[in-house]
DNA sequence: TTGAAAGCGGTACCAG
DNA sequence: CTGGTACCGCTTTCAA
């Protein structure tokens, strides 16, 4: 491999003017700056990523966990949290937890010394052992909001209301929630949200469920049994799932039930059955969330901050008034 | 961090001992390498990757690629893959392509001299490009097969035609084929095993189709269309799209079509709604691919090796004879 | 079997 | 603004 002495050589300088004119080009002058450069294209210098983490103490890495790959949710989650990476130069390491506390803890003691920070979506570890973390090396939580440590939330519980207002207003009084997954911090949020939206409603809380299509398809009797006239999904496979079972069972939305989701669907490349449901920002957050953590890796520790990122509702025609 | 010296004060011994104990403890006598190991443990001491790197030129890392994480195929995948990983202490780098050749490229270009080597989950490259990836680099191919890359090949086709033959025993002579995606490699070779396998039958190559639930319901009308008694989809969300419109048209099946998937289920939570299928495993695809390139990390260029990991047919209810 | 010492490829301080 | 030099933490000769 290319190194910096070759292309010190190369450019007729020294190995610190080189290590200079690639880290702090302003700490040279324009002239040895463009002969470095060149020289370094020439050569196809490339960082050696290892020799300059152990002098400086990044790593360049940084570990991104998620529950679980198997929910569609987290792939434009993923997308943007790369993006995001790739462009500040470092590279992602992503760890599914399978939501489980335990395994959110050995990855942060695996990784603690491997990469320079942690972005945690919807952890579900004690928020006195995130700070813990957050103590110790720069984190920033997805959809999960613990004091001291900086936050990007999707603001479902805000949709949420909209979302009741909307079935409200259209006339419903009984509303199935289907929650889920345990130990979600958002989830009991979502529901006190709606249920603060439509005080006259009834809303019967039902779950939790995995975020599956079989756990729609075994959820469908249940709100049927509810006696409700809408129902809302907090997961899109969820409602597909409900969805499928629904129509087998000859309903249809929405005549004899509105039909809502707390997700989005594009991430199913979901628009064909005219659901109504929540537009989330999932890659935007995801990027945001890496951002905040290059954030504070590069500037080192300051004040947390909370972004709440504005979710949008989409009125569609699974949706409407219900039957008398 | 404690390092090294640390530990070696601690032990009353020198450094080297310690890296030895630590990193070939058949080179230490039997007392000091307790001695140290104890040591080591008290302090909590843990290596530091950058340095080791720096003097070994292996970092622990691998990428692993994907084309999408949208599809919960690659959920177990990366799972089995980040098991075999953690197994080995080493972390894996898990980049999207989305299907495009040249964020491969570019891919293997930005990590090549950051990670010990590549898995590819169903790269798009041309075979020459990724031989030539291989010349530089431990790769290993998942579902592709190229010359002198080592390769692990979930045998889908052998599936297919096992698949083929389940329908064409029941009666069926027209069998549609939902293929897709544009660009892999397995694709048209599941079709042909298909064709082989059923010489009598009529198939109607449709596609190609994203996997997405959506696509599914596109896919409805087209299915319909072909006049075929029997369809199998390549990947079971555009399956759970597929079921829903048909069953929003009122077709049931086995009655009025034989429905079934070359791909595994299980991944999207599905066996309520019995599906004949075909079981794929994915988690042991994703495992082997990581051991068989960390052989070759370890041991250095050898020849490539090719493996074929056997699928099996689960017939359920939702095949039968076609309707007279 | 063990210790001393020489780097691995960079960065950053210190003179000049 | 530039070059010389001392490390960063670990592995690996080379001697003892």
């Amino acid at each position: 491999m290319t190194k910096l002495e070759d292309v010190a050589e190369e450019a007729g300088v020294s190995a610190s003017t080189v290590s200079r004119a690639l880290s702090r080009p302003d700490m040279v002058s324009e002239a040895t700056r463009t002969r470095v450069l060149d020289a370094a294209e020439r050569l196809g210098y490339r960082h050696n990523q290892a020799a300059r983490a152990l002098v400086t103490g990044r790593t360049g890495l940084l570990a991104f966990s998620v529950p679980s790959l198997a929910n569609p949710y987290y792939a434009p989650v993923i997308a943007g949290a790369q993006a995001a990476a790739e462009e500040a130069g470092c590279e992602l390491i992503v760890v599914v937890t399978d939501g489980s506390a335990e395994r959110e803890q050995a990855l942060y003691a695996r990784l603690s010394e491997r990469v320079d920070g942690f972005a945690a979506a919807a952890p579900v570890s004690a928020g006195t052992q995130l700070s813990q973390v957050a103590r110790k090396r720069p984190l920033v939580t997805l959809n999960r909001r613990v004091r001291g440590v900086s936050s990007v939330v999707v603001d479902t519980p805000a949709g949420m209301g909209a979302l009741g207002g909307h079935l409200a207003g259209l006339g419903h009084r009984r509303i199935a929630y289907l929650g889920g997954p345990d130990g979600s911090w958002l989830d009991p949020r979502r529901l006190s949200a709606l249920r603060e939206a439509v005080p006259d409603c009834e809303v019967a809380a039902l779950g939790p469920y995995p975020p599956e299509f079989e756990a729609g398809v075994r959820a469908a009797d249940a709100v049927l049994d509810t006696g409700c006239t809408a129902v809302i999904a907090y997961s899109s496979t969820l409602l597909i799932g409900l969805l499928h079972r629904l129509t087998l069972l000859g309903k249809s939305a929405p005549h004899d039930l509105s039909l809502a989701c707390a997700d989005d669907l594009s991430a199913s490349g979901l628009a064909m059955p005219e659901v109504t449901a929540l537009h989330v920002p999932a890659a935007e957050a995801g990027r945001r969330a890496v951002q905040r953590l290059l954030e504070t890796v590069t500037s080192g520790p300051t004040a947390a901050t909370h972004q709440l990122l504005p979710v949008e509702l989409l009125t569609r025609a699974s949706t409407g008034r219900p039957a008398a």
